[in-house]
DNA sequence: TATTGTTATACTCTATAACTATA
DNA sequence: TATAGTTATAGAGTATAACAATA
């Protein structure tokens, strides 16, 4: 299995892979303490932040709109989530969550775990390279 | 939204959370262009380094047992893989790539373009810096 | 005509439980 | 009896295509 890369990069790599393998495993278990799914608290999340049209909520997890309709109902189902008009077009239907809906979306984040474990072992300043390097490399 | 942690921490989850999200997306993205599901790439990746008895697969995946009959049946039926028996224990099935799999999941891995834009953005010393700290905060 | 959300359909992934063939 | 793999089943996520209401 040869590879173009050099050792470093490969490194780096690998070992962000493992991240994305431990704070994936963290999401999905948080969530389901919650007995949500996944894609059901990832709305949820991204709900709270900001009450937003079915279609945008697609746009930001990057998948069909017709996906979304089956997720809110479901979140909708358990109280969580409600669906308003849009008094400037009636064709929208404006997500939000409901009061339980914004406790439940504040208690998930506190349940990930991920920062307290891995993020604990380094220091104030370690921290703060870790972070410059994140921005730079994604651009931020 | 109130929150328990501190803010440098807090940023730098959100920046992982971030890296995560294109990670997965840049994954999903190699395996899509060649007609794989997410799962099957990651089954074919594993089985790239190792053949292995189903069960060894479910455990790395930690999905169920059953779940990975189905996967591995779909990469057989496009030839990416095979069962074997072991001489050892004729209950265990071993899952080995064919050829033609593991040009398809060196393919796969060398398509990942996660590794050059981001990590482009970095020189070799600010790599090594990161590699050093993400080592760290796996505990590796 | 174009857009929003929905429905219908088919496929994949997932967990659970029961089954089979070995050990 | 215990274990490896499979099958059966049900629920959820996903993409595609077609539809109703509204713009």
């Amino acid at each position: 299995m040869p590879s173009r890369m050099d050792p470093l990069s490969l490194e780096v790599v690998e070992l962000i892979g493992t991240v994305v393998g431990r704070y994936y495993e963290e999401y999905e278990r948080a969530a389901a303490e919650h007995s949500l799914t996944g894609a059901q608290a990832r709305v949820l999340g991204l709900l709270a932040l900001e009450p937003m049209p079915m279609r945008q909520i697609a746009q930001k997890l990057k998948c069909e709109p017709s996906n979304i309709t089956g997720i809110v109902d479901r979140l909708e189902a358990r109280g969580l989530v409600e669906r308003r008009p849009d008094p400037a077009d009636r064709r929208v239907k404006l997500a939000a969550p409901t009061p339980d809906g914004l406790t439940t979306a504040t208690d998930l984040r506190d349940s990930l775990n991920f920062a307290r474990e891995p993020l604990a072992e380094l220091s104030a300043d370690e921290r703060t390279v870790l972070r410059d390097l994140l921005r730079r490399m994604l651009g931020a």
